[in-house]
DNA sequence: GTTTAAATTGACCGCTGAGTCAACAAAATC
DNA sequence: GATTTTGTTGACTCAGCGGTCAATTTAAAC
């Protein structure tokens, strides 16, 4: 059962190299000559398997933005308290093989489309919506009065943005580790001395940790 | 003294005619064409006054940043405490005339193109390096311990983008006083009850009000 | 081994965009 | 009023893009 067909073997090939080119090249590079140089076939091959560009393009977001969802779904599972679901999120996006400049680069750039392109809206839509429902249910279900818990989930989805923000500008260098402080510190103010929200940070740390080794 | 050159009215003209096809299109839509149908001229003349795309674009976006910067100097010029001068940096950056979608957009397009264009690099880091300074030393003067103040004004720099960002991105029809409102919550966090606050925040309030109404 | 289907590509087309240039119009200077 | 300087533009070049298509190679089916 895990064999594919060559389309789909193709298809995902030139959506990954797609990808990479709009984070190298920005929107204005990738042009379908890039992408098929950069997987060694030719412009004429891109365009058997992809109707238009933009086709090409939208299966490419989707493809990254389905490696990040999976991410976090399998940290999920792995998470038995809402707190431990509360870091999983957290751990999710700020994981080191996806918290990157160059994955950030192709994340703003798509940003930047999502005015001119109702595809990408609705893509951005579903990613925002999925984050503060997984962040919300959580914090809810720690016991939190369900307002407050309302705006911790902005406030938190609002820093992930800043965050990845940075990280593709890359402005003051910076890196996982102290974007995770960021959150812990404001997370910390609301919520401050609880016992098993630190305990559950630790637990999907070194979860995470182990995730990402397990997958190298 | 006033009187300025032709060659600086139409510089002036064709940079604001280029931020706001910008907006409207995007990177990729700005052609010079269009910008030169904006204002009734010809692309020729467009080129006569800019030696280039990029030139045009770039004065552009630094002529927004400039009336950004203005209107933040000119608040903060009629802030007289720490508090104050701090609501004055937060006002400014939810200005109604500038807190936009329109502007978003074309904010997020230049922060697109950040990493395939040395100027805008440095631009935007001139852009990150004033706000944050501006908000650490506003809230050390409060008295707030140096480490704390650059942690919080990290935070709320932060927040700005994410709000922006989301502005951009038209998600939850965020506006300008929901924006602010987010602020207040986390500020009000690390800085609960403070009387001093609390007046300067009112105070501002009404100042930028009082601002905004008198340049119309 | 032959036939059939799928995969791949070079050559080509139409179009649009950036940038050049020489010619023209309009002030400014004398 | 003649001359020079400045502003403006249409017509043009040239390159690169997305996209089509017919031809060719490769693999599959029988």
């Amino acid at each position: 059962m895990g064999r594919k067909s060559i389309a789909e073997i193709r298809r995902e090939e030139f959506a990954a190299a797609a990808f990479e080119v709009l984070s190298l090249h920005g929107m204005q590079g990738t042009t379908l000559q890039r992408v098929a140089e950069h997987t060694g076939a030719s412009k004429a091959s891109v365009l058997h398997y992809f109707s238009n560009k933009q086709a090409l393009i939208e299966t490419a977001m989707r493809r990254a933005n389905t490696t990040l969802r999976k991410e976090a779904v399998a940290l999920l599972s792995l998470a038995s308290t809402p707190w431990e679901r509360f870091y999983a999120v957290i751990e999710a996006n700020f994981s080191p093989t996806t918290f990157r400049p160059e994955v950030a680069h192709g994340w703003i750039a798509m940003c930047a489309e999502v005015p001119h392109n109702p595809q990408f809206q609705r893509l951005q839509n579903a990613i925002y919506h999925r984050l503060h429902s997984n962040l919300y249910s959580a914090l809810k279900e720690t016991g939190a009065d369900p307002a407050k818990a309302n705006v911790s989930a902005h406030t938190v989805s609002l820093l992930i943005d800043g965050l990845w923000m940075r990280c593709g500008l890359q402005i003051g260098g910076l890196n996982r580790d102290e974007a995770m402080t960021q959150i812990e510190t404001v997370i910390e103010q609301s919520f401050p001395n609880d016992i098993d929200r630190l305990a559950a940070r630790e637990k999907m740390c070194t979860i995470a940790q182990a995730f990402v080794a397990n997958k190298v």
